[in-house]
DNA sequence: CAAGCTTTGTAACAATTGTTACTGTATTGC
DNA sequence: GCAATACAGTAACAATTGTTACAAAGCTTG
């Protein structure tokens, strides 16, 4: 494990902290899908990822839902972050969109380590910054841009943080994601097609302009 | 000063460190309406509120406009934090939303504080949290919510934040908040007013169920 | 108090988004 | 292969929100 996490962390964190996260963390590999994070659940661990995307979305009481952001590599989860300080239940849910490989770190660390390492301090302060301005990015999306654009927005996104122009998923999930209805999505993907800038197919969107 | 912050801040920080605060810190009284943090400005220090309230907008290019959060006494805004720790550029407004005191830090004190003071450090990690949160409960109420919601909830947050029932606002001050027009929001306070929700005045809106 | 400005009320209409319903076509499981 | 299911396309319509335009009422200032 130490190898990843020196090659994804080593220019964040001292020697010395990498040897407590490769003590103390616990490797793991997530399948695509995978559900990180349910709304409701403490958390008592921790998430710093190697390789691989992870989909944050906020969940309301009703089966609402919508995304928030994706994580990447070299990032970790904000409100993870305060909900383990804070010990506050979690408002979100977590979903692997890829494989994704990440070391789970137990909270009481945390603690620990914010008042050991100033690298460690620094990388949380700038989590949390990350995790605001995205958040307000989203505020951005959501007030400022029509659902042709936020879907746009999205697909870029997703092929972005996928690494590829081919994105597998259906017209429902996007609309669960953007929180609109199917045929919303539907209607305006075509319209999209139309454009010359994406193409459609069963199961999978390609992004043409990107 | 020393009193004020003593009384507010008492039983966060302990002594040393308000003792700090009382010699670097610069007391100010800000007049509602003032301008406290414009889009696009670098901000050199960190505001720790002791009374009345500020509201935080996010603001865009094309000079839109949303209402974010509004602070309170024992709040300080995330968004100068990380600005100051990542010396980013603000992306944000702030304006006094009533009469309010507050106490100026240099931003040189932050780092040096989140080393040495656990209470500081604890202060700023929770502050993220509270941020994050609220921002969080914006998404809620533009994605989740209609207009006519998201009105009532304006409405009472700004009546509870300034401890009155009776706002004094115009429709078209309300609109720039929730990012929409003033026909709108006339027509929607129209339909409020009629169902014994509120009741309207030139230049002010009495909340009649709280 | 008269002119000019700000604020509010309202109507009529446009654009966007949401809903329901029904179709056809792939895919899956038996 | 066949039935069941999942996915996508489309139309018709409803609801919400946005836009334009204009009138009336209240305040401000000379």
């Amino acid at each position: 494990m130490i190898k990843e996490i020196k090659n994804k962390y080593g220019h964040l964190f001292e020697d010395e902290l990498l040897e407590e996260i490769n003590q103390v963390g616990t490797f793991k590999e997530i399948p695509e899908g995978f559900e990180l994070i349910k709304p409701g659940s403490y958390i008592k661990f921790m998430p710093l990822i190697i390789s691989g995307a992870i989909k944050v979305l906020r969940g309301d009481h009703d089966g609402d839902e919508l995304l928030l952001y994706f994580l990447e590599q070299g990032d970790t989860c904000a409100m993870t972050l305060s909900c383990c300080l804070g010990h506050h239940k979690s408002e979100i849910k977590a979903i692997a969109e890829t494989d994704t490989k990440l070391v789970m770190i137990p909270i009481k660390k945390m603690e620990e380590w914010t008042t050991k390492y100033k690298s460690w301090r620094n990388f949380v302060f700038s989590s949390y910054h990350k995790r605001l301005v995205e958040t307000i990015e989203t505020i951005d999306s959501i007030a400022f841009l029509n659902m042709d654009d936020r879907l746009l927005k999205y697909l870029k996104d997703k092929a972005k943080i996928s690494h590829t122009k081919i994105i597998n998923t259906t017209h429902q999930q996007i609309a669960y994601d953007l929180h609109t209805s199917r045929v919303v999505i539907s209607r305006l993907l075509k319209k999209l097609e139309k454009k010359g800038i994406v193409k459609l197919n069963r199961n999978n969107i390609e992004v043409l302009e990107l």
